[in-house]
DNA sequence: GTTCCAACAGACCAGTTGGTCTGTCTAGTT
DNA sequence: AACTAGACAGACCAACTGGTCTGTTGGAAC
């Protein structure tokens, strides 16, 4: 058999297995050796292509994660017609896309963040910047939502998008913990009631903050 | 000099200490003889103590975190009058007592929760029972405060009660991530905004759920 | 004072882990 | 075909880590 060699896809391969990995077992419990056996690759292979267990799961956030996000919100958030509604489907399309295993692992970049924030500059400075990305999106969208009369005037957009993001985590997070489907299906419920709170209403569009999600 | 001996509070020190490790490095970053460097006590003292590292972790939820927890919601959800008034209370105490260090590390409990709920039973287990009391506590003051008239009747407390749960510690672990304290206050400001939802409103307690915040 | 056991001290061990280093092989280039 | 440089194999290593084991000591009971 002649072994073929390409060395994007093995770094690829790396990558994938390096994010899998460390989506079941953290940063810290994921072994490049688990690594390596995943992929079929050996120790040469690895540090060929990163100088460092710390150069792998830094670029695991840059260009697996990062593109993970992205992509997904960005698309998920594109057309121009209903934020919130968008942010209601994408909140089960993410649920589904993180699985119906035995072991409910939560959101890959909350669980880096949540371990490795603290500990290590370089992790919390690449997690923020894809945190920032995806609230960002969000924002936006909110915006165009302002300017076509599905959200509220007088929502502020990034805090807004900073708080669902927050609390998404927060239900995701809690789900993992428990264990219990029914424990997100109890948030998700409530987070809808949230996110109805920044619509506009068809009679008053410019309520003041203070008192839209109270009788005058 | 005499080294006094008193074991009750010997173990009182490696569990503190080790409460400490975790809260910043993680349970499987916390090492055994970075616990025993913090207290000046032995591989023979820990293992007396202690029959293992996980036994450790373990002794760490059940006598010191559940306590932790527990004692501050139970005392500060007491007082029978507006729960929701004691919540928002409660937000700002818990964070204050997060610490101001130059590194924020977040909530102890959800911190242990993300890292090792899907990783061992017994931890699962331990921070299950440890966020359903937390949980608990909540929902019954917020049915105290449908009975006093605070609290909207519609609200289904229990669900409201885990949302609470969650967000708040989404706020709390998305300022981890960004370690600024700004993206704090961006959440907490919409957390309450959430909150004010579950009011009772004084013209009409029962609204039904899908009106409540939004004008007839 | 003697006894006795819990409460520790501290040397030691085996398995693990990230990382190194030398050598080999493959795929283009000339 | 010869050459070269990148891509990878795999043996090896030093440091770390949880855990063991034997020995010592303080203090309560008698």
């Amino acid at each position: 058999m002649t072994t073929v060699r390409n060395a994007d896809e093995t770094r690829a391969r790396l990558l994938r297995a390096a994010f899998d990995e460390i989506y079941e077992h953290g940063y810290q419990g994921m072994r490049v050796d688990d690594v390596l056996g995943r992929t079929g690759l050996k120790k040469g292979a690895f540090y060929h292509h990163f100088p460092s267990k710390q150069a792998l799961g830094y670029a695991v956030i840059d260009e697996v994660l990062y593109g993970f996000m992205g992509e997904r919100w960005i698309r998920g958030m594109a057309e121009d017609g209903d934020p919130i509604a968008a942010l209601e489907s994408m909140i089960d399309q993410m649920m589904e896309q993180y699985g119906d295993d035995k072991k409910f692992c939560g959101c890959p970049l909350n669980n880096l963040a949540q371990e490795m924030a603290p500990l290590d500059e370089g992790f919390q400075e690449r997690i923020e910047r894809t945190f920032s990305a995806w609230i960002g999106v969000v924002a936006d969208a909110l915006r165009r939502g302002q300017e076509n009369g599905t959200v509220a005037e007088h929502v502020d957009a990034d805090a807004a998008a900073t708080f669902f993001v927050a609390a998404f985590e927060g239900c995701v997070g809690l789900t993992k913990a428990s264990q219990r489907r029914d424990t997100f299906d109890a948030c998700r419920r409530q987070l809808s009631v949230y996110l109805q709170t920044l619509r506009a209403t068809a009679d008053a569009a410019d309520d003041p903050p203070s008192t839209a999600w109270r009788r005058p």
